[in-house]
RNA sequence: CGGAGCGUAGCUCAGCCUGGUAGAGCACUUGCUUUGGGAGCAAGACGUCGCAGGUUCAAAUCCUGUCGCUCCGACCA
């Protein structure tokens, strides 16, 4: 391709509506335009990149033995009742309407035309196990898309949903994907690694995202540089003790806290109740009832865990603003502060505490009446807990729950997410087969997805320097950038720039003549800020001395005799090419 | 949805407070010079100042509303 010939709109400056260095320099590259928040055009720099990518993808996904499809983005709503999804999911769903008024949606993802699929078209344990994939694009009314393709509203997907017919097979499954995205990833130039994830609205039991470590990600990752343990801070645990039980104490004993309604207030003077001695009472509307969920008052509640646990598609903070959530106060009998659930808990409300909280004695907590707190308090004598679950979020420095080092924390990019689904799609859906033994079953699914478009985003984030892009070899959408510094064609180096242009578009590599007629310095800065990968430049002064000079994206110029120009080029493509 | 900020030339921005005929740099067009790290000089073209109302003799500027964009939060497969 010559310069020329394609469309590379660089900028010299960031446009204002971009934060994020990967954001910018999409822009500033020419990979990508706006049209208006959350959807993007891509060019043609952005387009190669991308579709270099979706072959990375292709090819592993094929190896790994998946079945490449091409399923509807515009899908009937009916699909979506069926699963459950239409309510779970409607804050991210788009629906439009035709001119019958009938009402469809665009697919945020394709678990329900899959399972349909599957419904009507495997019948016996002979047809499975099968694994379908496709390369699609999917749409998610996102209440904040941000950071160029990071969140969009329109974004690229690998989506692959695997059918088995036992739980062992489904992990076999769900194994062959997770190494099919290692391999992926790394073939992408990507430092990307799996950590333990929480399966939010998609459901399931076993999941892991793929995470790119960057300061711009919008996910919290814990983990432990001595044994390998991350997972999503979503999920991550540690090893910390349970709450240190103490002799059983005194009958629990109501005192007066005037004007006491934070942890810290009530560990002051002249109570000094320690915030580990404490119980935080919090009131959640959990679906649309309200819910008790106590924690330590020295931990944090840890939203997504309670949602996954509790099992809770919303869950909000009761809110003594509104009218409806005050009653759920005034039928406590206090505001927050003084809330406890030693008692007045209405019988019908459930009562969550965290693990922690398990066994401990000698706790302090609200009375339910405003201005007292109870102290001497245990959790088995004196509250009815519902359910016990794991609620707290993770802190630094706590210690690892496999190897009791220290935890660290860390933001990530996650660019893709492996799931085992169970049978949760395949029983609503009815996508069931029949076994040796002539009877029927729910098959065991995996989802699995790829962010396509944002991998291509967390690849600029991770990989560049000051001058722009630097492009892994594997991604970059021309591999080789020819810049000859005159570009009359009666000229020497024009001559000798179209002979190896000529030689390496025989050899297969992706490479573009610089052939603007532009001062040598501005296509140097263009060439870094677009970053192709090796830059081969001709000028009079060194092809006077019968060389040529190579420029590494990220290295040292290397001047080399013109005849050994393309060998040393092939060389250097070798060399940059990640071995997987 | 809550909070903050911004909408002026293709891009980056000034002008707004204190109302008086719309600016700079880059990019673009033409010419000359220059030619190994985002060139110089000269001439030129490019705007319903986001939109709609209002105040005023007069509005980019003040007021009201509205739309859009960005960031923080909430939400998030």
């Amino acid at each position: 391709m010559r310069w020329t010939q394609t469309f590379i709109p660089t900028l010299k400056e960031s446009p204002a509506d971009a934060e994020i260095l990967s954001h910018k320099l999409l822009l500033r590259a020419g990979l990508v335009r706006k049209l208006t928040g959350g959807l993007y055009t891509f060019l043609p720099m952005g387009l190669r990149a991308l579709r270099k990518i979706e072959k990375i993808v292709r090819e592993e996904m094929d190896r790994a033995g998946g079945i490449e499809v091409l399923m509807p983005a515009l899908q009937p709503p009916e699909i979506w009742q069926q699963s459950g999804r239409y309510e779970t999911a409607r804050d991210v769903l788009f629906k439009v309407r035709d001119s019958a008024k009938r009402e469809w949606v665009l697919g945020p993802t394709h678990e329900e035309v899959i399972t349909h699929l599957a419904a009507n078209e495997i019948n016996t344990y002979r047809q499975l196990p099968k694994n379908f994939y496709q390369i699609q694009t999917k749409f998610r009314d996102e209440i904040r898309p941000r950071f160029g393709l990071m969140r969009a509203k329109e974004f690229i997907m690998k989506d692959a949903y695997s059918f088995d017919t036992t739980d062992e097979g489904a992990m076999a499954s769900y194994k062959k994907m997770y190494d099919a995205y290692t391999r992926i990833f790394a073939r992408c130039g990507l430092q990307a690694f799996p950590v333990e994830a929480d399966t939010g609205v998609i459901g399931g039991n076993h999941s892991h995202e793929f995470v790119v470590p960057a300061e711009t990600g919008e996910d919290n990752v814990a983990f432990c540089e001595a044994c390998g343990y991350a997972a999503n801070i979503e999920k991550a645990t540690s090893g910390l003790p349970k709450t240190a039980a103490r002799d059983v104490g005194p009958e629990i004993e109501k005192f007066a806290t005037p004007g006491v309604v934070t942890i810290e207030a009530l560990s002051k003077e002249p109570y000094k109740v320690a915030a580990n001695r404490q119980i935080k009472t919090l009131v959640y509307i959990a679906d649309g009832k309200p819910v008790l969920i106590l924690i330590r008052g020295d931990d944090q509640l840890n939203e997504a865990k309670f949602k996954a646990r509790s099992g809770a598609v919303e869950a909000r903070p009761a809110d003594v603003k509104s009218e409806a959530d005050l009653a759920h106060f005034q039928k406590l009998g206090a505001m927050p502060g003084s809330l406890g659930a030693v008692k007045n808990v209405p019988s019908d409300w459930k009562v969550y505490a965290d693990e922690r909280l398990r066994g401990a004695n000698d706790m302090t907590t609200g009375a339910n009446e405003d201005g007292f707190h109870f102290r001497s308090v245990s959790m088995e004598r004196d509250v009815k807990v519902t359910d016990w679950f794991d609620l707290r979020t993770v802190n630094v420095g706590e210690p690892c729950p496999k190897c009791a080092k220290s935890l660290k924390i860390r933001r990530a990019i996650e660019v893709g997410h492996v799931f085992k689904l169970g049978t949760k799609y395949s029983e609503k859906m009815g996508a069931l087969f029949v076994d040796e033994g002539g009877k029927q079953h729910p098959a065991v699914m995996g989802c699995y997805g790829i962010g396509v478009t944002r991998t291509l985003q967390a690849v600029i984030e991770q990989s560049n320097d000051k001058d722009g892009i630097v492009w892994p070899v594997s991604v970059a959408p021309y591999t080789v950038c020819l810049t000859p510094l005159a570009v009359a064609p009666e000229s020497p180096v024009m001559q000798l720039a179209e002979k190896i242009y000529a030689e390496l578009t025989a050899k297969g590599i992706d490479v573009i003549l610089d052939d603007r007629d532009e001062r040598p310095g501005f296509k140097f800065k263009d060439s870094e800020l677009v970053g192709f990968p090796l830059r081969l430049a001709i000028g009079e002064k060194s092809l006077a001395k019968g060389e040529v000079e190579i420029k590494p994206r990220a290295g040292q110029i290397l001047a080399v005799k013109a005849e050994d120009a393309v060998a040393k080029l092939l060389e250097l493509i070798e060399a940059g090419t990640p071995k997987v």
